[in-house]
DNA sequence: GAGATATACACTGGATCCAATCTACATAAG
DNA sequence: CTTATGTAGATTGGATCCAGTGTATATCTC
């Protein structure tokens, strides 16, 4: 827990202040749905799990409201954020777009540095998968896509992405557990690599259709499940 | 100072905590200027200028700060957000491109009730603006848009313009000190209504243009501000 | 016994206090 | 005179404490 991450000096030392540290790892256990939808976050617990004061936990709520993975209410407390499936698919959508239009950007720019950086992450990709590491395969996935963007140089398109990311990669990460969908969306992968290899525009519109086609089938399995198992 | 806003019901208290007022406030004087690009926030002195602890003010600012509006570094402090100019013009791209989408989506969803309801904003904004309230002109600018979009039922769109609308929000009234081209922005925005209300797809590419008008009027008044005037 | 009122407990909101870090200026060494 | 070191003041980070609100339970009235 409360790891530091992405060291760009090789001798970083930890430059990051408990509420962040704590928002990183609280963004993380919602993401991997250790706190599930609807379910109330209480500043005290969390506090008293980090070893903490509720001060900085605090801190850390407000920028995971910011990011819309928990919503609080005055006098009331935080609870973890339900999206219904219209919404669901709205996120999906917007990355579409805007990862379209950013990869357009990127894909004149990518040098074969990049693109061996992005064959590197696809390849950890692929083992977390074979290993069913959910968390990896969810942090794995967007910095796959990420690295297809930073070529780009769009930093607040990339930010903006990153955010609707964040919100997606929770039920990927649901996804992953329900289903076998993701067979498909491996293979897309190696094709979006291939293709940006060969810089053909015809990416764009793959990458299209790999992000609808993900929220199609991440809504699917979500409505079998609602309408199958009611399990508590 | 700290007024609530948007009352929905006719008798709706308070129901705000500090921190979100603070932000409130905090967000509206960056955006008017007040603290310039770059400027340091100092917690104790916003603290004792709105008679509160710094506590409260801590977390307006890590809200803030989420919405890209000042960074802050551990144990430095906050400083108001510089943008390079072309992320300032990357910004009023996106704008053009989530606002045409969801505009697409609201055109045929617009009823009349909606359409009088965006006049009436109109109104306001263009009184506002022939009596030079940069403020005023700012928010319901922001507001004529948002009105046009509600019929989209897109709320994760929204949010997200609304987002990118708070930071471009802040060159746009610099621009109205600067220049008088919002002048040809106001008659947009009629032809813009009125093109909305015979549902004409084509108000969708004129959408697009008006927001790209304004970048590149915007960075006009910019360049030129910085090449010839480097007053303190 | 059902509904309204009162009260106790739990939790959040905000203030004050202490510790850690940064900045600037002064001092000393080369 | 320049550069390095040390120290004091300012400012942020975090903990503890108190107050206010919400909820649930118990009590009272009808």
């Amino acid at each position: 827990m409360l790891e530091q991450k992405s060291p760009r000096s090789k001798y970083r030392l930890k430059r990051q202040s408990l509420p962040e540290a704590l928002a990183d790892s609280l963004r993380e256990r919602i993401l991997n749905g250790e706190f599930k939808e609807g379910e109330p976050l209480v500043q005290e617990a969390i506090a008293a799990e980090y070893e903490c004061s509720r001060m900085p936990v605090r801190e850390a709520f407000r920028q995971l409201e910011a990011a819309g993975l928990i919503v609080s209410k005055i006098h009331k407390g935080a609870v973890v954020t339900t999206l219904p499936s219209e919404q669901i698919m709205e996120l999906f959508e917007l990355r579409a777009m805007l990862e379209c239009d950013i990869l357009t950007y990127a894909l004149s720019r990518m040098t074969d540095h990049h693109l061996d950086m992005s064959e590197q992450v696809l390849e950890q990709l692929e083992d977390a998968y074979h290993k069913r590491d959910i968390a990896k395969v969810g942090a794995l996935n967007w910095e796959f896509h990420r690295s297809l963007y930073v070529p780009a140089h769009r930093i607040q398109t990339l930010a903006l992405i990153q955010g609707i990311n964040v919100q997606t990669d929770r039920y990927i990460r649901l996804q992953l557990l329900l289903t076998s969908a993701f067979e498909e969306a491996e293979q897309d992968h190696r094709q979006i690599l291939k293709l940006c290899r060969s810089h053909d525009p015809s990416v764009v519109e793959f990458m299209r259709g790999h992000i609808i086609r993900a929220g199609h089938n991440l809504l699917d399995a979500l409505s079998t499940r609602k309408t199958s198992g009611t399990a508590a």
